[in-house]
DNA sequence: ATAATACATCAAAAAAATATCAAAATTATT
DNA sequence: AATAATTTTGATATTTTTTTGATGTATTAT
């Protein structure tokens, strides 16, 4: 797995900026190189970074005064990368809103583990997982139902039934299959329980009760839930 | 403004076990001191925690497994604070899950600022200081809140079971996430501590207690803050 | 068409989950 | 050390959900 994010180093040194460039590619980042606080904030804005690593001392000004103007409009993580190997500075940048001091001669390994770590903990992404059908969403994380974007009150059974019949769409669905993945083992010939919820849910998503559109009966077989173009959407 | 949270130190040198505590006091923490992984172990589950400061060499055992055994279950901050100066130790330690590695000896300020930026970033769930649901007003720094401009008064459990409420409104939020996030992880099964103090903030917040607006119960899964004009920040 | 079978519907009883209250234990404050 | 505040525990009331049973309607086979 490469990891593929664009880091945007911001160092005037070029010596420096190319053993990054090269150790970081090798390692799967893309990269961007600025050497002054004007061309980085322009790449910032323009390129999204996902980490900036930052030396602090720049030709048209300190990187410090950089950290806040971009701390007041983003959360990305910082590294700074420093020969200033001074309590002050380190406090004074990690009080500005860095997120890391490595003090050069740095020991580019122990650099990217930091990168790692850093970027670990910042990309916690909450993933959203959902199906819709027709004028139907299920949430599988917040366990809610929407229909016509209006909440549903599902009792949990209910919630279970449908999440399951929403995964198995358009097929048919035989009774003891349904019993046993929605009630447990024991319950594969209790037909009437689930008589009763499809009922019960029926009434709550179909517009017609009597006619259904979404739960139709295969007589003596089972159920299914029909839905023409039902798509999967994660991210 | 007094930070107040609680750090703990896992270090079985007396000497800087000592030291720790006292700076950190002097900084407003509270800390609680473990001298060996089982006793870790035991604190971290029943005192919960705001951020670990780990010592590598403990008599029971290597530090780095107490990491993996902890992020398997949280994702609480924990800073290494070990003599091992050794390349290959910090980018290990990093990558089992550390937030950041501080070698002996480390100037106590820099540690400081470390921790500080460390909790910046876990913390950082609110992008503001105050958040406003209908009549309801909770400031996080001032650890207060507003019912209809009146201040309401609150037992440290209630304002943090709200805060946790408030910050993820109009999410369904399953019993044994609020009682990891708000008593700490020891307590997922204890139902009825989450029941005594949704009432006890009921009894508060509610117009009428028997027809909830704000939380609302979503049986049998958890509780919901609900708030209509609160937007959604996910993506 | 008629009987037999399968399914739908409703409502009650039973069980489970939740709400409420208050006392006991603990912790913090004076 | 005494007092006050908070947390924990337990007992009981209330609500919600599941289970059960009774009855009506549709479907299928003869």
């Amino acid at each position: 797995m490469k990891p593929n994010e664009l880091i945007l180093l911001i160092e005037d040194d070029d010596a420096i900026g190319k053993l990054l460039s090269i150790s970081l590619h090798e390692y799967g980042y893309k990269t961007r190189l600025a050497k002054d606080i004007t061309s980085a904030k322009r790449e910032f804005i323009t390129q999204n970074p996902a980490l900036l690593i930052l030396d602090l001392g720049l030709p048209d000004g300190d990187g410090k005064t950089l950290i806040q103007t971009i701390r007041k409009e983003s959360k990305i993580p910082i590294i700074v990368l420093s020969a200033r190997n001074d309590e002050k500075e380190i406090i004074a940048s990690l009080d500005c809103g860095a997120d890391d001091y490595v003090t050069k001669p740095f020991s580019t390994k122990e650099l990217l583990a930091r990168i790692r770590s850093t970027l670990r903990r910042t990309q916690q992404k909450t993933v959203h997982d959902t199906l819709t059908c027709k004028d139907i969403t299920i949430d599988f994380i917040k366990k809610e139902v929407l229909l016509d974007n209006v909440l549903l009150r599902l009792t949990p059974t209910e919630y279970n039934l449908l999440a399951f019949l929403m995964q198995n769409a358009n097929k048919v669905l035989p009774h003891q299959h349904i019993l046993k993945t929605v009630w447990g083992l024991g319950y594969q010939h209790q037909m009437q329980y689930l008589r009763t919820y499809i009922n019960a849910l029926r009434k709550k998503i179909e517009k017609n009760s009597t006619r259904p559109e979404y739960i139709t009966t295969e007589s003596s077989i089972g159920y299914r839930f029909s839905c023409l173009s039902h798509k999967e959407e994660e991210q």
